[in-house]
DNA sequence: GCAATAGTTAAGTAAATGCTTCAGTGTTGA
DNA sequence: TCAACACTGAAGCATTTACTTAACTATTGC
């Protein structure tokens, strides 16, 4: 579910924007209603909601409303899906450059 | 310089459109030239010259030409940098988790 | 030289994005 | 009861994005 292409998908895209990279950012300090989140911001409430809806369709933030108050916190497993998309990619990369030094130091001993 | 927000921007802006991504999974398993990169692509040539432009811009991707060809590879600390703001956030968040665990349970001992 | 190759650039376009305002809904506290 | 509060949703709009095509430049191999 979480290595759902589309989900990642999603996910990216939701931390593509500098706004709710902030909101995020926010969250991973404690739990926050959607004022609060709002509060930094220099956008509307309706805005603010706009980009809370799509965090929570990306997975990265779930939410509960209680009485009139929304209140958001962060879903660390879906944060960890994409830190780690991005880990296995650069350790693929890393592993190759070890790989290439390794025979490179052969061919130098071989000369 | 790679901690800079507006890099940071950018970084992530880049890895929000699936092409892009794609284009730095097949970067992760090697260098490739352009044509290499857009072969998998169901788009033309010149629309993966401008993602690849964007993903340079990024710091993700480093190029070189050499004669008519141009030869691309992953940046891996430019990973290394969206990675960790991820990680960073997730952190926090699983810190605090913690903390609360440890006040919940010293607050049962004492009852 | 010259055709094929590899990439680049500009201009245009359709769709997506990030807002805004405004008019709601449901909740709470005095 | 009723005003303030905390959000929500729809409509509209300006900008950005992700392409396209077409014309172009620079290399390479024959």
């Amino acid at each position: 579910m979480l290595h759902d292409p589309a989900q990642l998908d999603l996910m990216f895209q939701a931390l593509a924007d500098p706004a709710r990279r902030q909101m995020v950012d926010r969250l991973s300090r404690g739990p926050a209603s959607v004022s609060q989140l709002a509060e930094p911001l220099a956008m509307s409430m309706s805005a603010v909601v706009q980009h809370l809806n799509l965090l929570e369709a990306s997975g990265l933030v779930r939410t509960q409303k209680v009485g009139r108050v929304r209140t958001c916190q962060i879903e660390p497993k879906a944060l960890r899906a994409a830190e780690h998309w991005i880990n296995e990619r650069r350790l693929s990369w890393e592993r190759r450059l070890d790989r290439l030094g390794d025979f490179l130091a052969e061919t130098k001993d071989e000369s």
